[in-house]
DNA sequence: CTGAAAGCGCTAACAG
DNA sequence: CTGTTAGCGCTTTCAG
């Protein structure tokens, strides 16, 4: 295996110039021995040994990823997936390694985080509360994802959930339903799907319904079980008409479901979903949703985090907007509705 | 941050011993010195430094997932999505970090796997031909996925491409059609893709059809591909009434193209996709495919590399089954085709 | 079964 | 601007 020293050698320099030049400390090197030094690693293709860096250092050149709360999953979120991509790619191309993680208890993984000398992390699927035992464990830049906690040593990432949650109330109301549903799995907790919640109600609120014409009703983020929700829903008299969920995996089973069970999207029911998932424009008729653009909070994420690691303060955009793509499974609702 | 030193102090022996504790020499240390120091390090909470470990010993617990092929595409292949959440499931439970590299000459980062000292890598992605390359250039346990080299020094796991072609072919065919086309990204190389045709083509020779009933065509694997393609499909009068696409994702796409130009599906055309993604089930009807098990393919990766990094002839499958999912895409071709 | 010595490849802190 | 000296935390010799 190559090492600095030989590199050294074959410059004729000694193995810390080497180091200099790959940390690009010009300032301690001759532009000309620093061409040289590079010439012959760019030749030789010599990449810094990654543990020893990590163990002399300060800098692992490693982010780690930590996904929490995934093992008992079914199976993996797309939000998820698309955003640990956009993270790989990002992460890849600032010359980073991506280490992934996941755990139920993300804080016990705190412990190998440091272990790894790990330059920094982002978390993802955190509760709010968590998010400040996991930000003391670790004694790291953190970067959390859709989390809203209010601590200010929180550094997060995000989106507009609760105007996103204001957007599909009002286009609801705005095609003239009156009898609405949110579909999620449990706005109590805060966080993200409780400020969907909320942005919701406020548009009910603020078009002066009562509070009688919005129902909440559970359900778990899959589309198993928002076509079974679908097709209980067909079977009721006094469902709905107007249905949030806040995701699309869901919009699309209940759409699945309630088609399935004779019921027509958007003659009777109503649907929009949140997240516009490629999915939501694979059905028939195309899902209206709530976007978010998950790539560009991937960016966010990273950018956040490698600043706050070099210290640059670049700040970027904490919470990123949302709007309405407007497709098909929303229309009026039906006459004796 | 805790040692193996401190640990070692608190429990009265040498730091040597608890690394012999941990790596689990029971041969040399007894079982209630072994038990002490251990319950030293789980009280202390206790991780071994990784670039430690990976800089003195041979061993670094770090597995590499390499994606080849990945910068140029416009969203991450839901195929590959899955693969990876699954791996990076298996490799934590193994007790090791996954790490993540996505590159487009996968060669070039082989001396950057050598240089973390990564245990081993999983590859997704690469063309028959590159693998042979890559195997030479880093001295690494491999494992890649859908690769079809035939060279006696690759590791491989995949499934049953040619019998999934097959799969398709017969089905169409039993289902009265005769006018065929296979939908695909190119076919030409040798892989994964080659195969599902090699077997599609199989099946229409043995049912006694002559070459011009299968016509191929090429399109992208992307949703959108397929939607133009079908836009396209719709206007043409001599177009196939049985297409098998090699991909769900354009399949589901052709499903979309079709039925917005108003060709009914399967009344006029019937369609067969391939993975059986959770997708496929999303729309209406429900495309019939042909299923692989993405986590069970990922579940052998996995161990297939551990067992060749440590030592265990465990050898998995190394090429699992695929079945067919009937659902609601085929029918008999229309009376006049 | 346990302990001491050496070194993995690199960076940090000095001295020149 | 360059070279030398330590040492990161662990594992691997080699003695006891």
């Amino acid at each position: 295996m190559t090492t600095i020293r030989d590199i050294a050698a074959e410059a004729g320099v000694s193995a810390q110039t080497v180091s200099n030049v790959i940390n690009g400390r010009t300032s301690r090197v001759s532009a000309p021995t620093a061409e040289r030094v590079r010439a012959i690693m760019q030749r030789r293709g010599f990449v810094p040994n990654g543990p020893a860096t990590a163990l002399s250092g300060s800098r692992s050149n490693i982010i780690a990823l930590l996904h929490a709360g995934k093992t008992g999953r079914r199976q993996p979120s797309p939000h998820d997936s698309i955003f640990v991509d956009e993270v790989e790619r990002r992460v890849t191309a600032a010359g980073r390694y991506l280490m992934i993680r996941s755990a139920d208890d993300v804080v016990l993984t705190a412990a190998e985080l440091r272990s790894w000398r790990v330059d920094g992390a982002i978390i993802l699927g955190t509760f709010t509360s968590e998010a400040d035992e996991l930000q003391a464990a670790v004694g790291l830049p953190l970067v959390f994802v859709d989390n809203y906690s209010t601590s200010p040593s929180i550094r997060g990432v995000g989106i507009d959930d609760f105007a996103g949650g204001q957007l599909a109330g009002r286009h609801l109301i705005a095609a003239g339903h009156r009898r609405l549903a949110l579909v999620a799995p449990g706005v109590d907790q805060p966080g993200v799907l409780h400020q969907r919640y909320a942005g919701f109600r406020a548009a009910v609120t603020a078009a002066g319904l009562g509070a009688d014409s919005l129902t909440l009703v559970d359900c778990e983020p899959f589309f198993d079980d928002g076509v079974a929700l679908g097709r209980t829903l067909a079977g009721d008299a006094d469902r709905p008409t107007g249905i949030f969920a806040t995701a699309d995996v869901i919009a699309i089973g209940l759409l699945k479901g309630l088609l399935e069970s004779g019921v027509m999207v958007p003659g009777e029911v109503s649907l929009i979903g949140f997240d516009d998932l490629p999915e939501a424009r694979y059905v028939t008729p195309s899902l209206t949703t709530v976007r978010q653009d998950i790539p560009a909070k991937a960016d966010a994420a990273v950018r956040t985090l490698l600043g706050v690691i070099d210290g640059d303060a670049a700040a970027s955009p904490a919470r990123l907007d949302v709007e309405l793509a407007v497709r098909g499974t929303v229309g009026p609702p039906p006459a004796n509705g």
